[in-house]
DNA sequence: TGAAAATTGTTGTCGAGAATACTATTGTTG
DNA sequence: CAACAATAGTATTCTCGACAACAATTTTCA
């Protein structure tokens, strides 16, 4: 009756890369709760922060830069942008020299969520990564693997 | 004419779970390549991997224990069971006596696929975590962070 | 026993992430 | 200069993941 089924596999649980995505969901649930209230998502967030880091820096800034310095790409730049934008926290205007590039400016409402985001985010990754025993040889095996 | 951008924080690439996440999204960008080859998404092999591994232990196994094991929500494994019964990997029928559950069971192509996806995904994971000092200490502060 | 609570699975909505293809513009070079 | 290549951004499609609401049971226990 029952179907022999034999696999050669271990269990998901000692599986690395399980226990990685696993890892990183939970996280990212996190998160989005601690986020919620100010109503910005995680991948909303990585956008705005990566505005802002990049206006302290530069004079002005476009969605490519946004996308090449958080890692996304230009497509999910292009629709949180009009998200972000939507909701009154970035201003995207064109560029005056190149006008396939549109330069992205941060509102005052902007800087506020984002120094709110900010503050929850150090706070719950804080709460998240307390029970990591040693954290730099925790990030140094990270960045070994995206090297 | 610069607005002035003053944030108390530090470069993303320091933060932890940034670093985690962009780890984890590089890790499933990559599995979902090996898998392509046979029509698999990552997601799609763990809900198969799941039962596959509680039908070496059990009579039969409904969609809820599917969820269980894979910690994934009962909407996803409905989705993806529906979605694996159209491609004739997997069969759902009514449990007899309990007729708000449905048994699913594991096609003879439904097992050749598994089997080719372990293959992959073996191979795919020993090349990915390679770049890792310390698997064991690696595994450990991950079962940490979960626990 | 019978009403309330819990369980199993589904549907639908929203945002994230990847892929392909497209427009419009700018850069390059023969 | 003109043809070609590269670049910036968008539209569309698909799957994943979270969540809320719902139907149809089954379980519990007063």
């Amino acid at each position: 009756m029952t179907k022999s089924v034999t696999f050669d596999f271990n269990k998901p649980e000692e599986n690395l890369g399980y226990l990685l995505w696993q890892t990183t969901m939970r996280w990212q649930r996190l998160m989005n709760r601690a986020l919620e209230d100010i109503g910005l998502t995680h991948t909303q967030f990585v956008i705005l922060a990566a505005l802002g880091w990049l206006l302290k820096q530069n004079d002005y800034v476009t969605q490519k830069d946004i996308a090449e310095h958080s890692n996304t790409d230009r497509m999910m730049v292009s629709k949180i942008l009009r998200k972000l934008q939507a909701d009154g926290l970035v201003i995207r205007r064109e560029h005056e020299k190149d006008t396939r590039a549109k330069i992205v400016e941060i509102t005052d409402e902007g800087i506020e969520i984002l120094q709110k985001a900010i503050a929850i985010k150090t706070q719950a990754n804080e709460g998240f990564f307390e029970k990591i025993d040693n954290k730099s040889r925790f990030r140094t095996e990270l960045e070994n693997l995206i090297s």
